[in-house]
DNA sequence: GTCGTGATAGCCT
DNA sequence: GGCTATCACGACG
């Protein structure tokens, strides 16, 4: 296939920066799950930016613990968290190891694999539905915390790719779910791409 | 379309 | 024991 070709897989460069350009910069890029020999991905299409022990919403602010510390590990890796007792969210680590910051993937465009996706996501009837939301798109794509730690740097369960480099907008507002931030709950540190249908809500307030 | 609410379990004070 | 980086469904009009 064409877009396999074009491709690369992005390197632990990439997210070895500043994890807030990583967020920005990860819109358009396409994650990839490859499970029994065939293929799904997605556009990115909606990220948040979690900076550091000092963002009050990241995970990170009250130190390690056995479920955050893939945070604290070195740039490239899939962080998966389990959430209200039901759902997965995947989070890309940025940063240098020993500093605890990540991006979540909020939403994304299917690009490949509808057809499994639908058998993974029984409850939704739109294609919007399939991946509009981080534990939508976990479902989606069968990610649960046996991927937590994998290495998204190379070809295997999970990886990026740069896709096609198509060009669009971007909007950011503040991140959804976390109130409780203090000071850091109005940050603009969700990114998406303006008009995508794809993303999980409204663009702002 | 928007709003309110229940489901469900692991995590951390 | 309270909270949570969520989702689906039903009521409303």
């Amino acid at each position: 296939m064409l877009l396999n070709i074009m491709s690369a897989v992005l390197p632990r460069s990439f997210y070895d920066r500043d994890t807030i350009e990583v967020a920005r910069d990860l819109l358009g890029k396409v994650l990839v799950r490859e499970i029994d020999g065939s293929r799904l991905s997605v556009k990115i299409v909606e990220t948040e930016a979690y900076v550091g022990p000092h963002d009050k919403a990241c995970h990170a602010r009250n130190g390690m613990t056995a479920r955050n510390r893939v945070m604290f590990g070195e740039p490239g890796h899939a962080y998966v968290y389990f959430i209200y007792g039901m759902y997965y969210c995947l989070n890309l680590v940025t940063e240098k190891a020993g500093y605890p910051a990540a991006v979540l993937i909020r939403a994304g465009e299917p690009l490949e694999g509808e057809d499994t996706m639908r058998a993974l996501r029984t409850k939704a009837r739109k294609i919007k539905d399939l991946t509009s939301g981080p534990g939508k798109l976990c479902q989606a794509m069968s990610i649960d915390r046996e991927l937590n730690g994998a290495d998204v740097c190379r070809k295997g369960p999970l990886y990026l790719e740069t896709g096609m480099g198509d060009s669009h907008e971007i909007a950011s507002c503040k991140r959804i779910g976390v109130e409780y931030a203090g000071e850091y709950k109005d940050k603009p540190w969700r990114f998406l791409l303006k008009d995508n249908p794809f993303i999980s809500k409204a663009e702002c307030k």
